[in-house]
DNA sequence: CGCCGGTGGCTAACACTGTTACCTTCGGAC
DNA sequence: GTCCGAAGGTAACAGTGTTAGCCACCGGCG
């Protein structure tokens, strides 16, 4: 079951990819309204239009964040799987990793998403470990879905206060852990 | 068990509501994004900056439809609970009140939230069947969570072709039934 | 060497966004 | 009749993504 990572070719160029970098930052710092094209820029000493010699338009950024964010959460998991990890350990690493970039995963994985615009089979390699620690894949698909709403839930602040979202995780971790 | 529905105040002019309504056509049509001032104040047969008597902000019609979105969806799951229904009946009519209304719902509980926008207690209130079906507050915000989290998936298209997510939301229902 | 083309920058401009300031018009209260 | 507020209008500002067109440099090639 070990496979080694594939490689995911970002055919960037070098000077795209600090576009990129740059992005990344603010997004983090921001949220993706917040990267605007003239700002966004201005940090690479440039002046708005130039961008578009790297990129045809705001949405190829977007989505070479969003290669990003799926690249990482994919290493992340794997990495867990390959260290024999149980279903809470996936949960928590996957918790960890969007709270660690909460901007980023919202951007990742919340709205529609242009699948043309990604590499072939990232998003799919990103979520596979869910259906190998399962077995089944819809099962895995359910646990995802819970993973995905609790971790969207506690970035955007939408339990109440004094809310045990610890618990939250471990419940579902319970109740997806024990076979059906 | 039997609470009768509160009286949560849109304390709205008659024209506001209309503004609201006309708002929400366009909404469903094509997203909160494509909701603006001008095109929006032209449907009503006004000039854009003359909303602006009706709402301090375009952020105050977003609150006003979210306070719609957490209304009718509170309907919705207390008629379920009045109804005796059970954990699968309520995740049933969730799902059929946001696939109902995808750009609402998205809206509604998508994104941080500006509380203090809301009437008090229209959020707890719309979330109590979750609570009142499981009888543990904590495990009713992990279903809540894994209702969202699916919900979201479904309506952004992000569950590969082919998926059966009607059995998605039956693993859920299976998971969760079962008290602890 | 000289040319030639592509790469990557620039400015100016367009159509759009939310929003403000200011002015008018109308209808009801006193 | 007078006054005031509610609800409309226009003009304008700063910001958005994006396009068109221009120019400079740099590498390869004849």
């Amino acid at each position: 079951m070990n496979e080694s990572t594939p490689r995911f070719g970002t055919d960037l160029t070098s000077r795209a990819r600090q576009v990129v970098a740059e992005a990344r930052v603010m997004l983090e710092d921001a949220g993706w309204d917040a990267v605007s094209m003239r700002p966004l820029a201005e940090r690479l000493g440039m002046r708005g239009p130039s961008l578009y010699k790297h990129f045809a338009n705001r949405d190829q950024i977007k989505s070479a964040l969003i290669s990003e964010g799926l690249l990482e959460i994919g290493e992340v998991l794997h990495a867990v799987l390959d260290g024999g990890g149980s279903v809470t350990d996936l949960l928590a690493a996957y918790r960890a990793t969007g709270l660690g970039n909460p901007h980023l995963y919202r951007l990742t994985t919340a709205g529609p998403l242009d699948r043309e615009s990604l590499p072939d089979g990232l998003e799919e390699w990103a979520g596979s470990p869910f259906h190998l620690v399962t077995g089944d894949e819809t099962a895995a698909q359910a646990l995802w879905s819970f993973a995905h709403g609790t971790l969207v839930l506690e970035i955007d602040g939408r339990y109440p206060p004094g809310t045990p979202i610890d618990r939250i995780w471990e419940i579902g971790a319970a109740r997806f852990a024990s076979s059906a």
